[in-house]
DNA sequence: TATGAATGAGCATTCATTCAT
DNA sequence: TATGAATGAATGCTCATTCAT
């Protein structure tokens, strides 16, 4: 139960209206944030709220689900590579997109991170499936050509090898996010490397002798 | 400020405080969670838990500092090592411990996933430092143990190195915590092993040359 | 700070909220006054004050600044004068309004000796301020103008000189009403005869040689 | 029913519990203090207070009536008089060894203070009779013999003499002390002549005729 | 004599939501 | 279509006091 007639709002009031929800729930997370505080960020009557709205949820979801597109589109097509090293170099350039446009919205990267949590709590219950993430599928489609490739391991569960890369992403997204946040110069390019890299390590197919990561 | 005279309470009144906060705690996270809610929950009165406990945040602090102590005495002490096999098979002993203990013991798990949590908001600031996990570096030492045998990689930052392993270790318990709750086996052999694989392919020093991990 | 919506009120609903709380701060002071005894008096609901005031501050503040004013219309403009004994006739005329003002309306005297109250607690620090009372000068206007024409001695602070002739009208006034409320009649020209006398004494310029007052 | 066997506690005890009270007494008047933070403050058990004290109320008695004591000893005796500018000299002897008692013990100021405050509470009703402040009354008699040798009018009744002086006793005190905190240094001497020079010019007698004061 | 333990009533404030117009 | 008005339930916390031992 998205959106009803909020769609048909011209283009400013939208913006306000998310650009209010967007601070609030980046800043102190779906619980955290107040529906009141929204609404009195954005100047709009409460009412209104509720005529756009069904609800704190409702305004969530909307705001989660442009959140994931506008990532989703600055990300890009992926485009079809033949090597291994080639599928990593394509990888490194997604991720460098994904990461820039992270990097120049940090309100949106707290939206993300807001449902990062939320995933966390198990009694985020009736609210995670309305995010409809199971519909944001691209990295699978990624990381099963990188299978077929034999860039990645294929023993494992795919949610798991997604869950175990999404987390280490985050961890590393939040430690460079700190240290800018202290004004620390961050080299992008190199931040990236460094996350291909350990990308690789964790996905590389094991050699079935030794175990050992096959290169 | 953790604890005045709780101690001196008997040990049952004391368990079942604790155990309506931990309760909660795991299932909420710190802020998600309702004092009044515990109190009602631990049949006490509202003024009795202010007998007790600061507040809320002192609630917590005792809560959290219990649960880590007993994940400590869980994995117990690190045993001397010399070579770079021995020193992961001894962590794969440590960490299952750990695991165990943990699998053994949910909700303590749900308490240190809500300071987890806590760590990624900007605004615990006050809270956080009480919990004094800075005096809990028995893993930084092991790591740097791994660093000298040559085991783990020492060109990054040893705090950026324990926030990835970390993630990843939190990760994968969230995996498979929620198939042990659909009531699926798992083979907590086999999870270590496959952490500690992964803690290997993630932290084996990189070759000069090649920059691929070196085993 | 002071009134969101509350003025758009119809008269009769802003009268029971404005009373209930008139009464209350009155006979309790500030702190000693419960924002929910008000609410449960005036028979409205909790959130309903909410929505009309920003907190007990807030309301406190509105009820004071519409007594202040109130009193400063009862007493009017003050008519230029140019003898020292049609100064104090004056005086006398402005002071039986003033008078006259507080006799019918005991609660909005009770409000102003919050005030007072508030003005003794060092603590009261943030909430004075925005009472404004700076703003409310006519009475140093009235003692300059004393000043000026010799009936007021000019070797004092005038804000030492103006914490005197309040006290002793605070006094004389808290003596009356307590007999008013005895039912003992009260000769309110008297009174003002009386204090206006007390003020003249208070207020002369001392003769330089003798040090008496100088009549 | 001030106090049980609180007596028969050893002085220091008797001290530190009585200090704890004062400060807090004179801090926050009787309302404004908290039982439970003079017990906090006192290092003593709470139980304690209630095997000294019958509550909140008679600890307060306690106190004053300790302050008043305090005061009136620090006072001493009138010596006997017979001119009027000798009765004033003898006022100002006086009301010299009040002040400085008071400059250097201003928690005990704090404590008048603070049943001033109550005095102009209406409420403060069945609290303010067991101060037994009708025993106080050597300053009245000290007035009678003024009225006698003809240096204070006796057209008024005494107790209103009495609430006008103390009036402006306070005030000049309150405007004195907070110059004094914000340690401007103060002439206690000339402060005394100020105060004593404003008494006699509210106290003296009127000429039957012009109605100034005869001085 | 002395105190640790426990309590109910109250505090100001914020919450997401609904309703009447 | 749009909103001002109103609300019940909950929040964390402090109060003075009592009771059992």
């Amino acid at each position: 139960m998205p959106i009803p007639r909020f769609e048909k709002l011209d283009a400013e009031s939208r913006a306000t209206i998310l650009d209010a929800a967007r601070v609030e729930f980046a800043a102190h997370g779906y619980d955290g944030s107040s529906y009141n505080r929204i609404i009195a960020n954005s100047g709009r009557s409460k009412s209104s709220f509720y005529y756009y709205f069904q609800g704190k949820q409702d305004l969530y979801v909307t705001v989660v689900k442009d959140a994931v597109a506008q990532f989703t589109e600055a990300v890009g097509q992926e485009r079809p590579v033949e090597g291994i090293e080639e599928f990593w170099a394509e990888c490194a350039r997604m991720f460098l997109r994904f990461y820039e446009f992270g990097m120049n919205n940090p309100v949106l990267v707290g939206v993300l991170k807001s449902v990062f949590e939320l995933q966390r709590q198990p009694l985020g219950g009736d609210l995670l499936p309305q995010l409809a993430l199971k519909d944001v599928t691209w990295y699978e489609t990624t990381i099963q050509r990188g299978q077929g490739l034999g860039a990645i391991r294929a023993d494992y569960p795919i949610d798991l090898i997604v869950a175990l890369l999404f987390a280490v992403l985050e961890a590393k997204m939040r430690w460079s996010l700190e240290r800018w946040f202290s004004s620390e110069a961050i080299d992008i390019k190199q931040d990236v490397d460094f996350i291909i890299d350990l990308f690789r390590r964790m996905a590389a197919p094991a050699d079935p002798e030794t175990g050992k990561p096959r290169w």
